[in-house]
DNA sequence: TTTAATGGCGCG
DNA sequence: AAAGCGCGCCATTAAA
């Protein structure tokens, strides 16, 4: 039976479609002309409109009290959803490009959520794993597949990161086997499997479901709290759904943190050194600057030194910084 | 014409 | 019944 909307209609969203193109033409010619109309509506031609004529620039609205994690909102327009997942999406991303003789310059904090996890938890070996460098998604692959890292295969490794990503969003088995095409009980034990080499994780995913029901709040390593009104509710689903935002909250909280301090820090320092380089944008665990090309290799240098040295946990926080004449080309 | 709800989908 | 967190915005439809 095909899948059903809120209100009892068949869904013909992007999963529906993907599985009906097994059988049918007619699905892939209309995701197709979906995803393009979604680029030329929402991107391609809306943000020339918004254009400021006195700057010649889109300026976003950020809003520091709407996502009740302590992200920054972003809109009028959103300057947080440009396309960057294919090839057509990315030319979106192109045309926001650096004034003459300078360069657009970004500046990400690498796997941000799964070393908090890690630091939250205090597993042994999520944090080893993160002290030596490791990939994690392959280490991770090794773990649970009880294989050497050198001999992970690239399915391996995207089991891997799925199962990482649903950790940190709460998602249960089933959810898991949706995702990778599986039967339930394989990705229990898939799940399974990766807490009993995780331990702390598991531990660390009870008590953070336990705090919160004693408690009615969550907290981010730096104490900005969730309150999760449901986390008690009689109705199961509404229950599990406070659960997930439990579990999530900490780690998506306690990203937003360090990039606002990191914001503080980079603002501070572009202020007191004299350079000209501008912080324009953030994405999240993401800093976009426009940065003249000769103060280039100083941010290069001093940013992810910057952005990394805003809290010391028990895992280094890794920064890659891209360059380029546009926000594509810095990635 | 404006507002609200809905389904869908762009991003981290 | 739902089973994956957090956002904002599009087109469509219906109501105000």
């Amino acid at each position: 039976m095909v899948k059903k909307t809120a209100t009892g209609q068949p869904s013909t969203d992007e999963e529906v479609l993907e599985k009906l193109a097994e059988d049918y033409p007619l699905p892939k010619l209309l995701l197709e002309h979906r995803g393009l109309a979604k680029l030329k509506s929402t991107y391609a031609d809306k943000l020339p409109r918004m254009v400021d004529p006195k700057t010649g620039r889109v300026h976003t609205s950020f809003s520091q009290a709407t996502a009740v994690t302590g992200r920054l909102s972003s809109s009028e327009p959103n300057l947080q959803n440009i396309p960057i997942r294919t090839p057509e999406g990315r030319r979106i991303r192109a045309a926001f490009i650096a004034p003459r003789d300078h360069l657009i310059v970004s500046a990400d904090y690498s796997q941000i959520e799964l070393r908090i996890m890690a630091h939250l938890s205090g597993d042994a070996r999520l944090l080893e794993a993160f002290a030596h460098g490791e990939d994690v998604h392959r280490a991770t692959a090794g773990e649970v597949f009880g294989v050497a890292p050198s001999e992970v295969t690239s399915e391996q490794r995207r089991y891997a990161k799925v199962i990482n990503f649903g950790l940190i969003y709460g998602m249960s088995a089933h959810g898991l086997a949706k995702n990778l095409g599986i039967e339930r009980a394989a990705a229990q034990s898939w799940i399974d499997r990766y807490f009993a080499r995780y331990p702390g994780v598991a531990e660390y995913m009870d008590r953070t479901r336990a705090e919160a029901r004693e408690q009615g709040f969550v907290e981010t390593v730096f104490g900005r709290r969730l309150y999760l009104p449901d986390i008690r509710a009689s109705q199961a689903g509404r229950r599990q759904a406070a659960e997930r935002a439990a579990i999530n909250a900490p780690m998506q909280g306690t990203a937003a943190d360090l990039i606002k301090k990191a914001m503080i820090a980079t603002d501070a320092w572009l202020a007191s050194s004299g350079l000209e380089s501008k912080l324009v944008l953030q994405v999240h665990d993401e800093l976009v600057l426009e940065v003249p090309r000769a103060e280039l290799d100083t941010i290069r240098e001093q940013l992810p030194k910057l952005m990394g040295g805003v809290a010391a946990l028990k895992v280094p926080l890794l920064v890659e910084v891209g360059a380029g004449d546009n926000w594509d080309e810095a990635h």
